[in-house]
DNA sequence: ATGAAAGCGCTAACAG
DNA sequence: CTGTTAGCGCTTTCAT
């Protein structure tokens, strides 16, 4: 039976109710041999805490919301959330999720704001939010720290990377390499308006720029759902000269591109550089060059964060920024072994 | 301010306490002209029910316990949780996951069953767990679904599908395409003795044996960690006779493969038809021939059976088994269009 | 249809 | 160190 009660604990163990609660909550106020008592009787009738009753009391929910958009979790989501729960799950915090997907939704969900009073944190992770959706978001007076958002208005934490700095990394490396044509391959911005993207973009743009040589740009666009090879391929034969590298939105286009080069006899990084970004599934075991950023550490870094707050010491800087690295791998090389481009392109 | 409690509303609307919670709890039983009162005083105040309370009244949590291995979350795992969210979520469920990994955890877990009563239905998805704890479990007295779970022993419900007959549908597809050689790789079952990957194994060999004519098969083992390609290629070499098709125990492994074989100028299907297992992240983009599961319809049909199960009105077959299906995409091909295996595995 | 009152199971003063 | 007591915010009979 799964009905045991402090009341019957206590009347199992002799004491009365506040020494069943106290050698849960503070043991250090009961007296060992009391607890050990407390403890047996407890065990003998399976006995557990009801966290809803305590929270009433306490005021403390030990509840999590994860707030995402309405995509499937990937890659990202999923690793911010065992990140976050590596975090908090210990803490005796549970976390649950609530996407907040298509407007209507996210109307609905700003304008109820259901777990004002229902959770003691609440996560914000990459999803186009308003200021104003913050800003109401604030008025539920719970700490609320963004993960991989972009503004940290009326956020009380924030962790997230510097995806201008990353892409940076990978297309320094590429010039280093002495490639000095080099291409961008996004998905349409339209569909996708996450500033992550955009950051990526206009790094990769200001990096070329900051080059002492001057160096030659272009940009592919992918629409959703295109495929990429055909994409790139098709969009190759418009430009007035071939680059030598390509650097890719994240590792989701580059590995099913690289995929079909492979396939069609286009040789990386023989005929063309590739380099990724996020270092995901497959990255690794494929070889690709890539740009690295750990999620489950934003994640866990953005549950640490959480728990300061809670404990009454704000942390002196609430704002993180994690670095991002790049791996260098095999499909980058130097422009010395990569045969003009436009020997290839042309007739495949 | 996030303090207005049922009082609040019921001073602010001029009702009592009763009715409020009654608009919101079961609103046909108050008349439409208060209930539009008490939402305005509601709304107004930013009221919103408080779940803990409620549940201290109810003996609800409408929390749900997730169980999973301690691996990292991956594919199938991220899936089945959305799934699993996608029903109970709108259903006023939360859920959160509570990691069982290594055994001291997992010990410490079952003995002391920390959601006990604080969780209203469990799931277990797909990991090693005994008789003993879920006998254990059950003593909770809540629904418990198991998701991908060898046994149904102790379990309300279970949902999962048939990997021996997921793969007897590749093993197929291959002996119809006249391939009679035909190898499989597994990762070595001692370091992950998922009884699923068992079951992938024991339907291979079935399926094989089953062909009117002789087929002669061949096993590839994996060390967790080792290269898949590298593996491949050794083990080729001590083998009679080459085999002209591949089953690979589930994409993880034969993406990264297929990748090296393109890379290496193997040629898939022109040298090797392969075949996956899952239709997980790629699988589409990269054209593997692979076997369809769909996690996240396993979660979404684990939930929707728990509701049943909390309705009082027990499901009369709580055992599904979902079907898996075929994807026939370009890593197959006939045995007349694939090239003896030993023309290149040798020299490679 | 509405209100009064009694707890749900626990924690946290406050006493002793 | 331990016990008594008063709620936490809600739901739910039971009256009216």
């Amino acid at each position: 039976m799964s009905k045991a009660s402090v009341y019957d604990v206590a009347r199992e163990a002799g004491v009365s109710i506040s020494t069943v609660s106290r050698s849960f909550t503070s043991p250090e106020k009961v007296s060992a041999k009391t607890r050990a008592k407390v403890m047996k009787a407890a065990e003998a009738m399976n006995f557990t805490v009801t966290h809803t009753a305590a929270s009433l009391k306490t005021g403390r929910t030990f509840r999590a919301a994860l707030l995402v958009g309405n995509e499937r979790l990937d890659w990202f989501g999923s690793l911010v959330r065992e990140g976050l729960d590596s975090i908090l799950h210990p803490a005796g915090y549970d976390t649950s999720i609530y996407p907040i997907g298509d407007s209507e939704e996210q109307e609905h969900f700003f304008a109820e704001l259901p777990i004002r009073r229902n959770v003691d944190l609440v996560f914000v992770s990459s999803f186009d939010i308003t200021s104003k959706e913050t800003s109401r978001l604030s008025s539920i007076n719970v700490p609320i720290i963004g993960i991989n958002v972009e503004s940290n208005h009326d956020l009380d934490g924030s962790v997230k990377i510097d995806d201008a700095k990353g892409i940076q990394l990978a297309v320094n490396h590429l010039l280093t390499l002495g490639h000095r044509n080099i291409a961008y391959m996004h998905i349409s911005p339209k569909s996708s308006l996450h500033f992550s993207s955009l950051n990526r973009l206009q790094g990769f743009l200001e990096a070329c720029r900051q080059w002492p040589e001057p160096v030659k740009t272009e940009l592919i666009k992918l629409q959703p759902g295109q495929d990429v090879f055909s994409s790139f391929i098709s969009q190759l034969q418009s430009m007035e000269s071939r680059p030598t590298a390509l650097c890719c939105q994240d590792d989701s286009v580059a590995i099913p591109l690289l995929f079909k080069l492979n396939r069609f006899r286009l040789t990386v990084p023989g005929n063309l550089s590739l380099v990724g970004f996020d270092d995901s599934t497959y990255a690794d075991k494929i070889g690709l060059t890539t740009i690295r950023q750990d999620p489950f550490d934003l994640g866990a870094k953005a549950g640490s964060l959480a728990l300061e707050f809670l404990k009454k010491t704000p942390p002196k800087n609430p704002y993180i920024t994690l670095d991002t690295q790049i791996m260098i791998r095999n499909t980058t090389a130097p422009i010395e072994d990569t045969r003009p481009l436009d020997k290839w392109a042309c007739n495949s």
